[in-house]
DNA sequence: TGATGTGAACTTTTTCACAGCT
DNA sequence: AGCTGTGAAAAAGTTCACATCA
């Protein structure tokens, strides 16, 4: 058992066919997509690396770099095929595996996610859903009954779960992890404000609203500039904010 | 007007009372907040840089680094007060300051935003909600009504919101982005899968559900053997999975 | 003795700048 | 002429290892 969220899958991932490509390359990479479907959408079917990067935030040279982990895909004094480059990263993202999504804990974000059906861009179809509540079980969600969370480890095996979705309060989202990963899910998207204990080969990723509000704090105190006057070394009204 | 997502303020953000904090430690912060808090409750007054890490998934040498940022309160052979750290990691992250939060796009999504009331956490009050969809102004949320969007400026700067969070569908976001900015919001969570444009003074951040699925994919795919049997070079069956 | 705080080494990521195709 | 692909430089972030102090 070892703590293992977000990058800390440590070594660079390394493939037989390609490079190793970078943590923060796969990131960007799904980012692309995103920019070129909706630019495919819209009949662009060439791209210059210079449009992509300035469509996707991101400077061209580091678009460049990432691109050149997925291979020479690009003409040069042209640009790149849209559609092209999109179906190369989508292999490279592995995205043309099935993929079944679980998601536990039908709370307000569980019920959200359970209505997407398809998710968030389709790909990621939600086949799953748990609660501890008697009186939630059997009712459909978004088109789909939800189970007991006992059960998880059995449904997710039947059903072929890869990704599971924790929707729970931090309480239980260890025990509820420990299930799914019984149920042979081995990739989890953790909105449970706690650090996961997982083995080695579980992948787990962290979205903490929280964390993202914190952070916009701090750079809009930083902007407004600091106010406060010194170093304050008593005690502080200490307004408790985490949970 | 620049492309300005996430750690996207280039330089470490400088202050004048203490060091310049890296983005990455920021973002660590407010996790060992997270720990921090939950420890406290459980009557936990003092902790060594080991446990503590350990608790937050990281190294002990980057937390002690990162606490070394809000300034040495710990003390050697002991450990840190959990409390005392608490208070400082609130002051460096600006969470003394009032924040208030708008939602915008009362979706699946913003329906469970709406709900959560007091924000995954406290200290992020939703005084707003907005949505384009006239059945559903007026209409209380989590008991707050339900404004029309293009109300946006006014109600923002009366009710001093300083985050905004979008969750509306990707075509409605840059509007809303700018109607957020008139109203004098500098903070935003953006929740639409589209990289907003907003002046240099303004913080996006991006969460984006899809992308993190992507990545699960990713390295899903590498654990079970790259299955493409070396670089395929015609053109691929192409099923277009993003949208 | 035991744990902090930090300079120095190392790793990863970003950016530059330009050779090399089309 | 224009834009890609990439080696080399710079910057950012992480980890080590140990002096330092309670």
């Amino acid at each position: 058992m070892t703590v293992h969220e977000h990058g800390s899958c440590r070594t660079p991932v390394e493939d037989l066919s390609s490079r190793a490509v970078p943590e923060a390359t796969v990131r960007r990479l799904a980012v692309y997509l995103r920019v070129l479907t909706s630019m495919i959408e819209q009949g662009v079917t060439t791209m210059s690396s210079e449009e992509l990067a300035g469509a996707a935030g991101v400077n061209s040279a580091t678009l460049r770099k990432d691109l050149s982990y997925v291979g020479s895909y690009g003409t040069r004094g042209v640009g790149y095929d849209t559609a092209r480059l999109v179906g190369h990263i989508e292999r490279l993202l592995g995205l043309t595996r099935h993929h079944s999504v679980a998601v536990v804990g039908i709370g307000n974000l569980g019920h959200a996610l359970a209505n997407y059906g398809g998710f968030p861009d389709r790909g990621f179809p939600v086949t799953a859903l748990f609660d501890v509540d008697e009186d939630l079980i059997g009712i459909a969600v978004g088109g789909l009954p939800v189970d007991h969370v006992e059960s998880i480890p059995d449904v997710c095996a039947e059903r072929q779960v890869t990704i599971g979705a924790i929707c729970t309060p931090g309480t239980e989202a260890q025990a509820v992890c420990d299930l799914l990963v019984a149920g042979g899910v081995r990739c989890i998207l953790n909105f449970a404000p706690v650090v996961l204990q997982v083995p080695d080969d579980v992948e787990v990723r962290r979205v903490d609203l929280a964390v993202e509000m914190q952070i916009l704090s701090f750079h809009q105190a930083r902007r407004s500039g600091a106010d406060e006057v010194g170093p304050v070394d008593g005690v502080v009204g200490s307004m408790v904010v985490g949970r």
